[in-house]
RNA sequence: GUCGCAGUGGCUCAGUUGGAUAGAGCAACGGUCUUCUAAACCGUAGGUCGUGAGUUCGAAUCUCACCUGCGACACCA
């Protein structure tokens, strides 16, 4: 059952001869309130042809249009507007939903292809701010709506774990620090070297050579050097891990920046080859002038490679390794001009497969206007915010379902679910300013009434004695109230559809908002649980509202509680 | 300065490919729990869609110019 090509085929039996298939196709359109109709055409482009106004062919049309299989069809104004056969409609899309379950909405666009993710990649030794936060979850979303398009995602954490800082580090923590201090706190105390370090190099500049010293001894495979950075990195991975399992999130690979160490020369040696490099002020660069771009720095004048060589061989490494159909890099959009240049010089190098790689970009986390900034110490950590965000549904799980039991496990799940919801909600460009107030509000468009609204259907499932359904029941309801509902569950595989075209895991997200209110609505105004022939078709609406709910958050990441 | 992104009610944002009176949520005000979880629902109020031209039967949406904000612009990542 189609409805738009029955919609389409009906119109084409009226509409002069010279509109195509194709034409009619494309200017159907949504109406956007149900009360117009479920579909519309719009006659304004048969005005010129026809020589008549607007309203008149509508009137004219409509009047010829042979109405079977649709509840009626009328005009308003210049438009044609169809009405569709709710009960058959509405029996349908219940019964797809019912029958596949989760699995509603899966699709097989990708075919098993592969699709590297490079997210989250934090830096050794700081704090996980928000910022990481942006990263971590919309790449997991991503992954997850990949996944459900029929592609492989593969999660790649591209850990900032090689570089200068590390020296800095060093130095700071033999001037400072002492091994009880930083295991004590390791993250809190590193940042605090951190800190001290850039504020008193602007004082004394030798810290800079020393700390350029001691990275210098990490690339020479000095043991003390190593056995520092590797202690950093241990502790480090170990309060990463522990908010990664509190978001849900899992890693394929923690391939960070020091796994790419061995794979740079040959990277140089391609370009070399390719006679792509050229010197300039001392650098080794390849000239982007023909693209109005600044040049790609490959080594430093001291002989140093650059965050662009270390990309050029975590793609190539990824191509190689993975074969992918596509490559995404979940990074903030600062970096856009980057993956410019990267893409640039891969095919520079002859790899068509640039054209497969997608800077995944987000907006910037503010403070007060500002970027944040970890040299300074201004950063907002996110465990804090995970923190709060938890007090506080504890807090609300208390004033208004005291007797809840696993009150822990909710308040963790509606929490952080509110944090990583409000995150994926807007769409990922939009840069926001941070304000706590807005990340952990519980209260309309908000991950916690996604969660709330699921819950509620889920109890009206338990107290109507968790009812099976099969393919022979009649779930035919033409109730007007749950119209709207059930249109949108119709319309949730081409939802995941658009949000994977554009990797935007707010597409899902601002649709579990529309499926929640929709379906509140429905609660507020229905009767569900009322002794009648209806009853059955009632729960599968309630039934199926829950299993497009569940799986919505489950694409975000978000936690979805049987009760709250 | 150059390039990129953005500018929609007091605040935060929706608005596939141009289409019917520009939609929500917060905040404000007023209603709704003897009935399926009131983290909900209903209503009231609030908008020159940054500005000015242009294309079109029709523009928040497309084109151009300008204004404002943010970001990036060679040895950080």
């Amino acid at each position: 059952m189609d409805s738009k090509k029955l919609i389409v085929n009906t119109l084409l039996k009226v509409l002069p001869d010279e509109i195509t298939e194709e034409q009619v196709e494309k200017l159907i359109e949504k109406p956007k309130t149900s009360d117009l109709g479920d579909y519309a055409f719009p006659t304004f482009i048969l005005a010129k042809s026809l020589h008549k106004a607007p309203n008149m062919i509508a009137e004219d049309l409509v009047g010829q249009i042979d109405p079977a299989g649709f509840e009626k069809v009328v005009n308003t104004g210049a438009y044609i507007n169809f009405f569709l056969d709710k009960g058959e409609f509405a029996n349908s899309v219940l019964h797809d939903v019912l029958k596949q379950n989760e699995d509603y909405g899966n699709q097989n666009e990708g075919n098993g292809g592969n699709v590297p993710i490079d997210m989250s990649s934090p830096n050794i030794a700081k704090p996980m701010s928000m910022g990481h936060l942006r990263s971590t979850v919309i790449g997991n979303s991503i992954a997850k709506i990949e996944k459900k398009l029929g592609y492989q995602p593969i999660k790649i954490n591209h850990l900032g774990d090689w570089g200068t800082q590390f020296g800095k580090l060093i130095v700071g923590y033999k001037m400072w620090g002492s091994e009880e201090e930083v295991e004590a706190d390791p993250i809190n105390n590193l940042l605090k070297y951190y800190v001290r370090f850039h504020k008193e190099a602007e004082e004394k500049p030798e810290l800079d050579d020393e700390a350029r010293a001691w990275f210098k001894k990490m690339e020479d495979g000095d043991e003390e050097a190593l056995k520092l950075w590797t202690w950093f990195k241990e502790l480090s991975l170990k309060e990463f891990n522990r908010i990664y399992s509190r978001l849900g999130v899992e890693f394929d690979h923690f391939t960070g920046e020091s796994f790419y160490n061995d794979k740079m020369d040959e990277i140089v040696d391609i370009l070399e080859q390719k006679n792509l490099l050229v010197e300039s002020r001392g650098a080794e660069i390849v000239d982007l002038s023909e693209y109005d771009l600044s040049p790609a720095l490959i080594k430093k004048t001291d002989g140093a490679t650059l965050y662009i060589t270390r990309d050029l061989a975590a793609a190539k490494y990824r191509k190689d390794t993975f074969d992918f159909v596509k490559s995404l890099y979940v990074v903030g959009s600062e970096q856009s001009e980057h993956f410019k240049k990267l893409k640039i010089v891969l095919k520079k190098m002859g790899y068509d497969w640039s054209d497969d790689i997608h800077h995944i970009e987000f907006g910037l986390i503010t403070t007060g206007g500002k970027k944040l900034s970890t040299r300074k110490g201004n950063v907002i950590l996110l465990e804090n915010v995970l923190q709060d965000a938890v007090e506080l549904a504890k807090k609300q799980i208390n004033e208004k379902n005291p007797n809840l039991k696993n009150k822990d496990d909710v308040a963790e799940a509606v929490g952080v679910g509110a944090v990583v919801f409000h995150d994926l909600k807007n769409e990922r460009r939009d840069s926001f300013d941070f304000n706590l107030e807005e990340v952990v509000r519980f209260e309309g468009e908000t991950g916690p009434y996604v969660q709330y609204t699921n819950a509620r259907a889920l109890s009206i499932l338990r107290k109507a004695g968790n009812i099976e359904f099969d393919a022979n029941d009649a779930l035919n309801l033409d109730d007007p109230e749950a119209w709207d509902t059930i249109k949108l569950l119709q319309s949730f595989p081409s939802v995941i559809a658009r949000a994977g075209r554009i990797y935007e895991p707010s597409v899902i997200a601002k649709y579990s908002l529309k499926l929640a209110k929709s379906f509140n609505q429905y609660y507020a105004h229905s009767k569900i649980l009322a002794e009648d022939e209806g009853l059955k078709a009632r729960l599968a609406v309630v039934k199926s509202v829950s299993i497009v709910l569940q799986e919505s958050l489950a694409l975000l990441g978000v936690k979805a509680p049987e009760e709250m």
